[in-house]
DNA sequence: TCAACCATGAAATATTTTCATCATAATCCT
DNA sequence: AGGATTATGATGAAAATATTTCATGGTTGA
């Protein structure tokens, strides 16, 4: 089954439009999809029966029918092994109400998180980041919320942060000295802004290690990115929550304070200061 | 799931000895049966093709096809809920590092929220935002990535949504018609910056209403509020975490959405073909 | 600017799958 | 035992599904 996603994920990039809309519906609805024919997977899929015949025969199936049988299989074989398991945890979800169903499609997003993003892989992202001579981060729209975020609360305890800031004219010179020992964060979730891309595109040029906070690993950010941290945020039935990338942006805050505490400590007694001298803060 | 074994069950003995092996052979095979074809289906059980479609049209189905459909998508959901609860239960319980305990208080903080904040009390603050003539959102600094998040999203669906900039001279001009029939969300988590306060307290005697989204009822910007919507920001043991404020955001955005659906769609259009003209989103 | 190439969907075709029918076999009842 | 009833499987027609072909539109590179 990794395997599988992984296929996808590598071949996604040497793929046409049309393949990747496949590529994308297979990766996010394997196991609906493996009940669908394949006229309604071409309509998921918003592109035509044929194009979806071409990509599972890039993958290597004789056809729709070996790949359903063949994945289906997979993903049975896989369901049989915790069925057992099934019954003891059914008894958690009680009430229904707009309210209570998007918070528990928040947590379920979090707990996501959990399994798609490693221990090991998230250690090396705080490491990356830590280790950065200038750390950029870049997040347009409602990402951009998220950038904000990051940024203001990395700047008590890395000196390194540069926020990207909107305004289009002035990018290029942003982004003057930036160069193979810098690391780029860069935020984008779907719908992806153009503009985004666009500019990752340009920096990647200069040789930066990007980070890729986003919502697929095909995501096209992801695929520019020498590391993806995935986050969800497609809430069932609802639009798209913000809320799982809020939690991994919080882990890694925390995990860099915790790394950079020695020089965070002494930082923090200084802002205080400042902040009493300006009033910053009540008391 | 249940019922079909039930329904199975209770049938079985009024089942002439064809149908029993197809009943036995769904009743202990039936992940496995939704990918096979009939044929191969009468070839397990070891009856004729016929038979299983008597079966399964005695069960109720208009056909084979049919039963697949509706059995496999049973059948993939229960899968589909089993391996999050059972993956989360692996991935997070089990193991305590700095990740997986962060992500677990998160998931606690939006729990929390759920016991919080009732039901009622989100649907009267939903109507407020909804019938504002002007609705006002400020936040300060970590709390300006949210308050930015929330304009963003809201103006999707609220003509009337204004972002309290930051720039401190032209505050006032900004407030200016600033009445009784506004809106004020004034989003502000420990530690308060004074700031926040001190501007909440003057536009309060213009009278608009104020909804406070804080960390505590005691929390300056609650006190001041006509409504204050709690969200807990402390996780034990590390610093705060803005999760559980993000999917409070994130269940107003789409209760207000749903609401405002019929003049959120036409916008959603508009958005969508301006975005098309400016390229703002890859394909 | 144009030719060559590629991607694409619509439509035609091929294949598989489902299902109704009928003939036969088994079972029941008198 | 023998007719009536019910169950069953084989068969092929009909429906659904998968695959190929082909014309078109778009892109790339000379």
């Amino acid at each position: 089954m990794e395997e599988l996603f992984q296929q996808i994920s590598a071949k996604y990039k040497t793929l046409p439009p049309s393949q990747r809309k496949v590529a994308e519906y297979f990766f996010h609805n394997l196991n609906q999809a493996i009940l669908l024919n394949g006229t309604q997977i071409a309509t998921q899929a918003k592109v035509s029966e044929a194009t979806v015949i071409r990509f599972v025969n890039g993958l290597g199936f004789s056809g729709l029918s070996d790949f359903k049988r063949v994945v289906g299989q997979k993903i049975l074989a896989d369901y049989s092994t915790s069925t057992r398991l099934i019954e003891s945890a059914k008894t958690l979800e009680g009430r229904s109400s707009l309210f209570s169903d998007i918070l528990m499609g928040d947590i379920d997003k979090i707990r996501a998180l959990g399994s798609q993003i490693t221990e090991k892989k998230f250690n090396q992202a705080v490491e990356k980041l830590c280790s950065a001579r200038e750390l950029y981060i870049l997040g347009l729209r409602s990402s951009h919320a998220l950038a904000f975020y990051l940024a203001f609360d990395l700047r008590f305890f890395l000196d390194s942060v540069r926020l990207v800031e909107l305004g289009v004219g002035d990018l290029p010179e942003q982004f003057r000295d930036i160069g193979p020992s810098d690391v780029l964060v860069v935020i984008s979730f779907k719908r992806h802004t153009q503009e985004t891309v666009r500019i990752t595109e340009k920096i990647k040029k200069k040789g930066p290690f990007i980070i890729a906070i986003t919502n697929s690993e095909l995501s096209p950010t992801a695929q520019l990115s020498d590391m993806a941290l995935i986050a969800e945020t497609k809430i069932p039935a609802y639009f798209e929550s913000y809320t799982a990338p809020m939690s991994l942006l919080n882990a890694l805050i925390t995990a860099i304070a915790l790394r950079e505490k020695d020089k965070a400590i002494p930082m923090l007694n200084r802002l205080e200061k400042e902040f009493e001298l300006f009033d910053t803060f009540t008391k």
